[in-house]
RNA sequence: GGUCUGGUAGUUCAGUUGGUUAGAAUACCUGCCUGUCACGCAGGGGGUCGCGAGUUCGAGUCUCGUCCAGACCGCCA
């Protein structure tokens, strides 16, 4: 037995017993007559002593020799302290250690394993494994498993069935990149890695597993982002025999559960709202609503006021700040710098202050009286102290610039508090998106989304405006999970891969296994999937997803640690039957 | 594919207008220290200034290229 206890086990009440424990030396503190050893475990922090009067000379030596992360084992009496730490939970006693046993040494770590860290990001990822035994880090995983066994716990209760699907399928054009592995077996063919189970949880659905979740790696070969890896992991669910509303139902309910099992929040509103309107009062599919700051058009109140820029635009748009009329015009010119910055690509910025005294003063007084720019305070909902902010322009870029804006000013004025929570149905998703680049339909959500029956006609006429039966859970501006009602009979699904510009051919051999399946009795079913990494991190009150995964990629996909991606030899590229061209 | 920021001691960073032997903190090593817990005190070692060209009497500093890292845009059904 290697410990009789761990390094948060002991306290008061453990005084004058024997105990054995095993860890890593976080800090010595040497002073000659005394040696105190901080030992370190998953679970906390014990402190040794070792002194001249109570301690052999060869240990007081031993003792003396130890580095920082040395593995050691130790066995002796908890005694209480002289003087007590009431900062740590150990704080009120010491091990008098009896005997202790070297188990492994380490060199000196290239970071300190320190809560504060003076480590930078590239050196903790590849020495991720001492970066684990920091705290943040090490909460982080231990919170990521507590949320994992909530969900399971969750939608176990409530009937489902985790079932595994395969990670070594088939390449389809439609979305991300996929990830592609040669097959040995078969000369010249490749298997490639799910960037969703999305047929397969069909299938079950067809199989009659009629509540399917599993918590399951997907794989996009795509740019990263803070919060987007290649690999990365998602509560994926599916059922059959429901409508749109069981399902937002059921989410709201698992939703529910982790708002109060984790965070101890107790009652939260799903408000709902279609994409439209999110898209004209925010900007933006997935809106955070914990503040304001909503978009008011203004082409009425702005435009043949004999202000050019503002005439000739599809759209403009303004939102009230709150209580930034006290911002100087350094302040302002900062933010129409921001907005003009590349990433934003806005060509200007009109802004008015709404001064305590109720009059208003804004960047183009040449053009507008005070009774135009009191009807933008109040299109805009704007209050004495407001600073009101205008954009002109293409009505979706205006929108999206508008939005960057929007969030850019919540983070600056501390409106995104990461313990208030917000979540958002957003339904009513087009089926349909307009892409430039291939000049054809694509689907917003997948493939295998059904339209609304009552929009179906429009497939024809306008396919832009067809809405889907698909939504989006979105908590803090964040999209956490995205679902459809899917199609399921093989007409439609056809018809379908039709608008989307597949040959009959082209659909037979991508997805001909589905369509074959839907002919032997597919039940009406739908279903969602929640971004695991990105719920975890936004329960954890943090932006980037990488702090809660063990062994995360940098930004070029890369594992630092262990140098993955990399060279195969020749030997091996032979039998993949694989060249390298390079 | 693009925009921006950065790369100087083990680590985190400072380094002015291009000018003497490149600094600080921390970590590390040695010694001292009778209750430490960010212990303290004294001393010490530690540098290919990412890499390659160029400008210059002289480059950590300026220019070009390149590599690496981070944030973002495109992309992510």
């Amino acid at each position: 037995m290697y410990r009789s206890h761990t390094c948060g086990d002991l306290t008061a009440a453990h005084i004058g017993q024997e105990v054995t424990l095993a860890g890593w030396v976080q800090k010595i503190r040497n002073k000659g007559f005394m040696i105190w050893v901080d030992l370190r475990d998953r679970y906390g922090v014990t402190q040794l002593i070792f002194d001249e009067e109570r301690t052999s000379e060869k240990m007081m030596k031993e003792t003396a020799g130890l580095g920082r992360e040395f593995v050691i084992q130790v066995t002796g009496k908890v005694i209480e302290r002289e003087s007590k730490n009431p900062q740590m939970p150990t704080g009120d006693i010491e091990i008098l250690v009896s005997s202790f046993n070297l188990l492994n040494a380490s060199l000196t770590p290239p970071f300190t394993i320190e809560n504060e860290t003076d480590g930078g990001e590239e050196l903790r990822m590849k020495y991720r494994y001492l970066d684990i035994r920091r705290n943040p880090v090490k909460e982080n995983l231990m919170f990521r498993h507590k949320v994992g066994m909530q969900v399971r716990n969750y939608l176990s209760n409530q009937g489902f069935i985790e079932v595994e699907t395969p990670y070594l399928i088939k390449s389809t054009p439609e979305g991300a990149r996929d990830f592609v592995v040669p097959s040995r077996m078969n000369e010249g063919q490749f298997y490639a890695l799910p960037q969703s189970p999305q047929t397969f949880k069909q299938l079950l659905m067809v199989g009659g597993m009629d509540k399917y979740f599993q918590i399951v790696k997907c794989f996009r070969d795509e740019d990263l982002r803070a919060d987007r890896q290649p690999e990365f992991t998602q509560i994926d669910c599916e059922m059959a025999f429901v409508e749109q509303e069981d399902i937002l139902n059921i989410f709201e309910g698992l939703t529910t559960h982790l708002l109060k099992e984790i965070k101890g929040v107790d009652s939260v509103d799903f408000p709902r709202m279609t994409y439209a309107e999110a898209m004209k009062k925010y900007g933006n599919d997935k809106p955070d609503i914990r503040f304001g700051m909503e978009f008011a058009e203004l082409n009425d109140l702005a435009q043949g006021k004999g202000f050019n820029v503002f005439d000739q635009q599809e759209l403009i748009v303004g939102i009230a700040v709150p209580g930034a009329a006290t911002y100087t015009r350094k302040e302002i010119d900062s933010l129409i710098d921001w907005v003009k910055r590349p990433q934003v690509g806005a060509t200007g910025l009109v802004w008015a202050r709404y001064n305590e005294d109720g009059t208003l003063k804004s960047s183009v007084d040449k053009f507008y009286t005070s009774e135009d720019l009191t009807k933008w305070a109040e299109a805009t909902g704007a209050n004495p102290g407001d600073l009101i902010l205008v954009m002109g322009g293409d009505a979706n870029a205006t929108r999206t610039q508008l939005s960057a804006l929007r969030m850019h000013l919540a983070t600056q004025l501390g409106l995104r508090d990461p313990n208030v929570f917000a979540p958002l149905w957003v339904v009513d998703f087009p089926l349909l998106e307009w892409d430039e680049e291939t000049s054809r339909y694509h689907a917003m959500h997948h493939p295998f989304t059904s339209p609304k029956p009552e929009d179906i006609a429009l497939l024809e006429t306008n396919p832009g405006a067809v809405r889907a039966n698909a939504y989006d859970l979105v908590l803090n501006g964040n999209e956490i999970g995205g679902g459809s009602i899917r199609i399921h009979d093989k007409a439609t699904q056809a018809k379908m891969f039709d608008y989307l510009g597949f040959t009959p051919e082209q659909a037979k051999e991508q997805f001909g296994f589905l369509m074959n399946a839907f002919e032997f009795g597919a039940p009406p079913h739908g279903g969602i999937a929640f971004g695991f990494d990105r719920l975890v991190a936004i329960l954890g009150g943090q932006e980037t997803i990488r702090d809660f995964i063990a062994f995360p990629k940098n930004n070029n996909g890369r594992d630092v640690m262990i140098d993955a991606p990399a060279k195969l030899d020749e030997e091996q590229l032979k039998e993949l039957h694989l060249q390298v061209k390079i």
